[in-house]
DNA sequence: TGTGTCATGTAACTGGTTACATGATTCT
DNA sequence: AGAATCATGTAACCAGTTACATGACACA
């Protein structure tokens, strides 16, 4: 249950209502915890029913501002450090792989040649995110780099591998 | 829905029951798509229910052998070679790092460690699999092979990524 | 005879997606 | 006046997890 966690972790940056938090997702977090408008709200009525965040103000057009609470934060610290990530991850790319001996050699080819051009947009679009924002010195500008590279090489790696892989099929 | 081309995947490469199938998750798709043993015998329903697969046996303690259909064939096909795979991945170790700012730089930096050595298990693991299996090159190896690969740069890249994150991590 | 493995099924729950529904405020 | 944006909520559905439940067969 992460999506929980997201939520705490940006509350835990400043206050904001369930539609600030929406675009944040969209900006931010897109490549990493993609999350849809009602599953936002939703997370957001059980968390202030549970005390970890709370409405701090209410503005126009019934908006409601939350901010994280102690106990959000003691449960965000509790979640970062304590709960072991998930190493287990479904890749829906290479379970295709996996079956590409049910398909033409040809075929094959183009799956991993189409994959690979669209891991490469991916990387020419994090490259550009990367050039256009000035990345200060401020932690959560650190850590998000962090993030940012790791997206990059992850993108590079894909790229390198689909070159190597489409080398070694089989001939027609 | 990809539990149920995994399913169909497994059965393009011969006939077997749900619990074949099962163990053949966790040896060779493990990684990849794990599934368990509720999902596996409901999905076989369902996919006999639609004519995507079929009893061909029917053993002793009720085992029942399935095989694919060839309409099974065509919706594999179907979704290896035209169904887009998803690109956005989520990921909660990122998440983490996301969220690393509200920690001090020293857990920030053990969870890093930790990170980068349960990956590089996740590496030693699959290193000892290509070493132990024999790779002839029949079309199953050559692909087997390939997805292999991806996870051994995969948790390269990783290893290397958390060593450098590290380094660039402030300083206390 | 009893332990391990083979073998299947179902129910309750959790997390996430899609779609539907509504309405206030701001700007041109 | 009309469009865009701000803003929230709920219902139905789908995929996956955990736990419960049962029993046949093989082997020591």
């Amino acid at each position: 249950m992460s999506l929980r966690h997201a939520l705490l972790g940006l509350l835990a940056g400043g206050p904001g209502s369930g539609y600030d938090l929406l675009r944040k997702f969209e900006i931010s977090l897109a490549n990493v915890w993609p999350a849809t408008q009602s599953q936002v709200y939703t997370e957001l009525s059980r968390l202030a029913a549970t005390g970890l965040i709370e409405v701090t103000a209410e503005g126009p057009r019934g908006r409601k501002e939350y901010a994280i609470t102690d106990e959000g934060r003691a449960e965000l610290r509790h979640w970062v450090l304590e709960v072991p990530p998930q190493q287990r991850r479904r890749n829906d790319l290479l379970l295709r792989v996996f079956f590409l001996d049910t398909v033409d050699p040809a075929e094959a080819r183009e799956f991993l040649l189409r994959s690979r051009d669209q891991v490469a947009e991916l990387r020419d679009g994090l490259r550009k995110v990367r050039e256009s924002v000035d990345w200060g010195d401020d932690s959560l500008s650190v850590y998000g780099t962090l993030a940012l590279e790791w997206g990059l090489r992850y993108a590079t790696m894909h790229v390198e591998w689909a070159e190597w892989a489409i080398g070694r099929l089989p001939g027609k």
